[in-house]
DNA sequence: TGGTTATTCCCACATTATGGGAGAATGCTA
DNA sequence: TAGCATTCTCCCATAATGTGGGAATAACCA
């Protein structure tokens, strides 16, 4: 029975019930059990076997008569995540200030996870006021971000370690490129070194044509390994408007500050 | 090899893979392949194999070295479900004007997965002033709540379809009268229809001596199913001063607004 | 109360997980 | 840079465990 397998991640059971969990999206946050079935190709004991398994742990739980949405284990664990994570105790207690400090501006404090950068949270407004229109930002904690682009990717990757950015590059070359960072690794290098000297990204209308990003990294006082990035947003004309010197001095003095309250 | 298998819900490798999640608590955030070993009574290889297929799904993510922690699909999906949850949503836009007109007091909106209530948001302040110092209150999303015990739960509970409630009696029936819900189904029909005929429920120093909750359901608007609580917590004093009438007349009218932006 | 759909149960079969150790890769220290 | 100590992956014969098809329940709706 291996006529097809639409899109399965790898074989053997361990990975395909985990596979369900893709399926869950915005568009389709609620997942029948017949569509497991279609768009995984398990067969309908099968289906009913792993849903019933994701259930137990509470990643699942039924929703209406035949469907099921994501469980209350997901948010446990989240809340879990929140309170173990010593990056988003020490952004709450720094942030409020910073976000303050500069009006119709958010900040945000981005993670790197083995290789996906993730907002861990955010503070502000949830909607920029720029060209006469608000526009909101969904990026809040949760949002995934591609790993080489965007100015909070960036100054992570800049502070990586030297094998960690060359196993990324030998891995992912083709999205490193269309990305613009290098064509090749000396490239890469000297693009990251770059950044690692300015100590700061700055990008403007990359996400939005209308909003600018400001970020610079959180370093680990010790070892000055890269913990994370801290991000203002702005509207991409008050940005231009405003003093670079100082709103750099205020997202640095953030950073740091949230460094010194790390463990 | 079946010397002792310490702590397992069940057999198969569908089911003990994901009991690897239990192991991440608050006291250990980070979890090392070791202690899977030895908690679980795993083998080596076997750790390596469920935490790797946990990572390729995002669930777990390395820490340092040896060492896992959770993942950054969870706060994905986290995302997901606050995106797509409906109630949230509503919540979202009826609570902050419910918090403010009573000063020192916050706003929980709690929901039902299974037989799991949740707080999935909160409004307000972190900590409620009372007995002149300030408790902190960590009631925030994430945090599972007794499904017997509390306001937030009863007022769902009450609510309940009777084959629901039914259900819950008969599978739980000690942790019911452990709660003083009543010790047949009688009783407990009876304590339920109570509550309904009341259409709230009040709790004074039962998580805390010093906090008062007052909780009501939130009914969808055609067929009148619960879809979860709303739920005032105030210093326990000044909701002794404060009039009942009024304060359970905004906190209907709040999740009677919420109800009516529902889908 | 019946009719419909969702869910669990059952069991022979063979696919798939298992575990022990060897070996590669990684990270740390000198 | 070399060397050491861990972490981690790979390999493969074995049998344990998931599989699927259908029948039997259970849940739900009118």
């Amino acid at each position: 029975m291996e006529e097809e397998r639409p899109a399965a991640s790898g074989t053997g059971s361990i990975t395909r019930l985990l596979d369900i969990l893709d399926l869950f999206t915005i568009e389709a946050p609620v997942v029948r059990v017949d569509t497991v079935q279609a768009r995984l190709g398990y067969t309908k004991s099968t289906a009913y076997r792993y849903v019933k398994a994701l259930c137990d742990a509470g990643l699942l739980a039924p929703a209406a008569a035949g469907s099921y949405s994501l469980g209350p284990r997901i948010v446990e664990l989240d809340r879990l995540m929140r309170l173990a994570d010593p990056l988003l105790r020490a952004g709450e207690a720094v942030l409020p200030a910073l976000t303050a400090a500069v009006p119709n501006s958010m900040v945000l404090i981005c993670s790197l996870y083995r290789d996906k950068v993730l907002c861990v949270h955010r503070e502000g407004p949830e909607a920029i006021a720029a060209e006469g229109r608000a526009i909101r930002i969904l990026r809040a904690r949760g949002l995934p971000l591609p790993l080489f682009q965007g100015a909070a990717s960036l100054a992570i990757l800049a502070h990586l370690p030297q094998h960690r950015v060359r196993g990324l590059f030998l891995a992912r070359r083709q999205e490193i490129g269309a990305a613009g960072l290098g064509e090749d690794w000396p490239a890469l290098r000297m693009r990251l070194a770059a950044i690692r000297r300015d100590g700061h990204v700055t990008t403007i209308g990359r996400f939005n044509r209308h909003l600018a990003a400001l970020s610079v990294p959180i370093l680990a006082r010790e070892d000055d390994r890269v913990v994370g990035s801290l991000t203002r947003i702005m509207a991409a004309p008050e940005f231009r408007g405003l003093a670079h010197d100082a709103l750099l001095a205020e997202l640095r003095a953030g950073a740091a500050a949230t460094a010194a309250m790390l463990p």
